[in-house]
DNA sequence: CCGGCGTACTTTAACGTTTTAGCTGATTAT
DNA sequence: ATAATCAGCTAAAACGTTAAAGTACGCCGG
């Protein structure tokens, strides 16, 4: 049960393996191989199911053809979604994925990290958690191509792929001051990554803009790896504390379901006695009665965004960076219209 | 940018690299390597932070310590939320995944199934599509581990991990009758799979038991790649078209949560005009006003198992089967009662 | 008729590891 | 005294592939 080797190939055709390799690789006219042994081994591979063994071709060639997704959560719709549109762009260039979720937490990244160097994958697509740029900047200078995604570090220069966060956020807050809502709260996660610190300020502008005072009471940060019982615990104390509050804005998907959850035990009707806009679209949010304004991503293009990036660099390195900043959607539903 | 290797470290420790390698491995006591050279070579492996290629060990052994999984919607959260587990346990036996969807497609996941044979996976998790039992016969007759998920094949021998399928849609359907709903019908996939099979054979059984005519009209079958709107339109159809409909049981997450949005555009009452009752658990179904009732999987145990199994079989191969079904949670909400 | 060139390949080495067989020198047994 | 044993290592081959360098042969020009 050995597999064929280019070797067999070779033995049954009469000539070297070396001349086997070429052929395969679509070398033969370069290298001068005739017509006519060329069609003889291509034909005796195909009788034979050659596939060639990637490992030996990786320890020779320095390539696995194999690409590093490390994401926070891969059970988190926004993510799983991610990886789906990834596996099925990077398959399209012949590359296959392994992945890794972070859950936030710097030493898991750095262990994935480790982990995929030694497996030699040839590139990496990267949610970064907080203190990962010391390690993404030594994988850049050892020549390995990056593409950050969700968020970036300001300072450093890479690659990446991301999401207006600002003006998403300012949307949605200015929509709900629009809508007559006057006294607009925030959830969001205690991470001062950049993406988060955007849908921060997108928010406070969106305020300001309305003339509505920027209130430091109003904004509620939770820990990641707070647990759903206690973000419940958390949201429904923030929302029953803050008095007068008439809306909320999310600014995470799990956030926000927990969101949901929260007001639901508290017998609040949403859109009425609170308008809620959450960040990121879920099937929840559409289906949710009233269903739920959010901030969608556009998922499907974040996916071909950063593989095609990757590919590009993999093949013909380049100085340039390459910087895409994606518009968010604003999808407009009950939730945060007063009737 | 070369990385350290097994004969930088000799070199460095003033032996051969044959010796580095048993020393590395742990096999320093067997081979009669004197402890101090052992010592000298931990000492400078750690301070080089040598990390063995996988590539190389891999070629070398065959082993290359990475599985594939197989399933069929990388993006649907049951799946995700498998995959998640899979990774945590695989990780605690030094293991990496390499994954791939086949949408339900026998030609894709034939795909899948070649390249990772040919990225010489050492064994595969694999939720089969409906006539993969060929390649997955060859490829355990070539020895390769196979685990099997959410579904088998009857009539051949394998590992696999299920749940009890025809148990909980035995006891979703009863619960229904129990609860006083009297036309109860049932939306499922077209698959004849063994898993649907089972549902289907669950409802059927239950119904009988509670003394309520099986009626093949209301049976719904819908094809796995008809999309969101194609499935809405025809759930809504039939759920118009049956005169009398009182409840129906979902067979999936993703079914279920295409019948509460052509439920809800129907502008019906769940729980009052019509009872619901859901294969899977999901956010949706917990969150939903009303919530609704379902059949949930113990996913963290199915992962759990799969993963041990395989484990098993690729450390030491036996002849006996493992076959694991696993009881299912009926998760009473008020979608499926009467008020 | 001899060097040079082009054609059509082959030989060899290398990637980093593991494994088998073996080598050297010392000690023990006979 | 000599053979057998043993401790403590090393040399070399192998896994399957690719790349650089080489070879053998025919042909052409001078």
């Amino acid at each position: 049960m050995k597999g064929i080797s280019i070797k067999d190939i070779a033995k049954q055709a009469g000539v070297s393996p070396t001349t086997v390799s070429f052929v395969l690789n679509g070398k033969a006219k370069e290298k001068r191989i005739s017509d006519q042994v060329s069609k003889k081994i291509q034909k005796i591979a195909g009788k034979l199911k050659y596939k060639p063994n990637q490992l030996a071709r990786g320890l020779r060639t320095g390539k696995t053809k194999t690409i590093g997704l490390i994401v926070e959560d891969i059970a988190n719709s926004f993510f799983a979604t991610l990886a789906k549109v990834v596996e099925d762009e990077a398959d399209k260039f012949g590359y296959k994925v392994l992945y890794g979720s972070t859950e936030d937490n710097t030493e898991k990244a750095k262990g994935l990290l480790e982990v995929l160097k030694y497996r030699q994958v040839d590139g990496y697509i990267i949610t970064p958690t907080k203190n990962l740029d010391k390690e993404i900047e030594q994988l850049q200078s050892a020549g390995k191509p990056i593409v950050l995604v969700d968020r970036y570090f300001p300072q450093m220069p890479s690659h990446y792929v991301v999401v207006d966060n600002y003006k998403g956020a300012y949307d949605a807050t200015a929509h709900l001051a629009a809508q007559g809502y006057q006294k607009i709260g925030i959830v969001t996660t205690t991470s001062d990554q950049v993406q988060m610190k955007d849908r921060l300020d997108g928010y406070a502008d969106a305020l300001k803009a309305a003339g509505i005072a920027y209130n430091k009471a109003l904004v509620k940060k939770l820990p990641f790896d707070l647990d759903k019982e206690g973000s419940n615990e958390e949201i429904k104390k923030f929302l029953k504390g803050s008095k007068g509050l008439d809306a909320v804005f999310f600014a995470t998907n799990y956030l926000g379901i927990r969101g949901i959850e929260s007001i639901r035990s508290l017998e609040w009707q949403i859109g009425k006695q609170i308008g809620v806009v959450c960040f990121d679209d879920h099937d929840i949010f559409r289906l949710y009665t009233p269903a739920i304004t959010c901030v969608a991503q556009p998922i499907q293009e974040i996916g071909q965004q950063l593989v095609n990036i990757l590919m590009k660099e993999l093949n013909h390195p380049s100085a340039a960076l390459q910087q895409v900043v994606l518009p968010l959607n604003l999808m407009l539903r009950p939730s945060s219209q007063h009737t």
